[in-house]
RNA sequence: GGCGACGUAGCCAAGUGGUAAGGCAGAGGUCUGCAAAACCUUCAUCGUGGGUUCGAUUCCCACCGUCGCCU
């Protein structure tokens, strides 16, 4: 089974209870940025006293500076699992990536074509060049014309891995984008109303600055040689972390700063997740959302998939 | 009291006698190897009242407001 939803509603200490409501789960992060190593604060990775006990597996896997990408987690996860699996053990899922959950339990087929750094920064500086992204646009178009019509033109990213993908292995896209070895799971989705929902963001990202803990965090991560565009790149905060730490933001904008970008991501979390049908909903209020483990458990059981492993079969 | 400048969306801000750039914020959305990323869509009738004009946000007058200088 997976939580997911949006940040900042309480996805972690929700599957840690249900995790020993039923005695042998142990969690999965799908959280892209709580695979970092030693950044907890910023990427609100849950610690040992929240995680009560309950194992987490893929937190804190890679380094900042380390390249790491949906195919790495889903290696990672199937990994995971297929332990867990050979213990019986129940894995939970719990992380608002949508992309990671997706090509976990869809299975998706992501071509086995590893990005190419040096080839992407080319593509991208030509992207910014006269033409601008129509170029490239226009290179995808002529070497696979149906293809190209299923990818955003106007996203460079997009667009370059499209071409990536071509350049690896020729023929169509649309050959490198099937689906296997999906997961059938129970899905649960966990989020508030929206004044809630802006509480709880805002909460959390005062105490997270507020504390001097994300300052901490950063001195110290800049005193261990990480790059500051490692850092700015390991999630919401730690850009304005760093303003702050030199002077360019006051603690105040800062939090301010924090506030509305993690509200934004919580909104295209919302968007994500929304066009799932199979998700199952639960609305959490103002209360811990750890309140709400009976409805999940009750999910469980409803759930066919999960009544028969129940039941011992 | 006098003189001067300014008054354009929540904020910053460009501009023209013919019916309002852009950025930020907001709202909505996309999503198959950077996904807390990247991208897309959307959002004003120009302080108020008159006047000139075929037509004013743009010109003129008055008023209100803000800022500066002077007394």
């Amino acid at each position: 089974m997976a939580i997911v939803g949006p940040t900042a509603m309480g996805k972690t200490p929700l599957a840690v209870a249900v995790a020993l409501r039923l005695g042998d789960a142990e969690l999965l992060n799908a959280d892209s940025r709580q695979v970092i190593r030693d950044l907890v604060v910023g990427t609100c990775a849950p610690t040992d006293s929240e995680l009560r006990g309950v194992p987490c597996h893929l937190l804190g896997v890679r380094d900042p500076q380390q390249p790491y990408s949906v195919a790495d987690w889903v290696a990672g996860a199937r990994a995971v699992l297929s332990q867990l699996d050979g213990r019986g053990v129940r894995a939970i899922v719990v992380g608002g990536t949508g992309l990671y959950v997706s090509a976990l339990v869809d299975g998706l087929d992501l071509g086995g074509v590893p990005p190419d750094p040096a080839r992407r920064r080319q593509r991208l500086e030509a992207s910014m060049g006269n033409g601008g992204v129509d170029v490239l646009g226009d290179e995808l178009r002529d070497r696979d014309p149906q293809g190209a019509a299923a990818v955003d033109l106007r996203n460079p990213r997009r667009v370059i891995r499209a071409l990536e993908i071509l350049d690896a292995r020729g023929g169509q896209l649309q050959a490198a984008r099937g689906r296997v070895g999906g997961r059938d799971a129970l899905l649960i989705g966990l989020d508030a109303p929206r004044d809630v929902a802006d509480q709880l963001i805002e909460v959390r990202s005062r105490r997270m600055l507020e504390s001097g803990a994300l300052i901490d965090e950063v001195h110290s991560a800049m005193a261990r040689g990480i790059p500051r565009d490692a850092l700015e790149s390991a999630g919401i905060g730690y850009r304005e972390a760093l303003a702050v730490v030199d002077g360019s933001l006051t603690l105040e904008a800062a939090v301010d700063a924090l506030i509305r970008r993690t509200r934004r991501y919580a909104k295209t979390q919302r968007t994500w997740f929304r066009r799932d049908p199979r998700i199952r909903w639960l609305e959490r209020g103002a209360g811990p959302a750890d309140a709400l483990v009976d409805e999940v458990i009750d999910a469980i059981h409803q759930d066919a998939r999960s009544g028969q492993r129940l039941s011992g079969r």
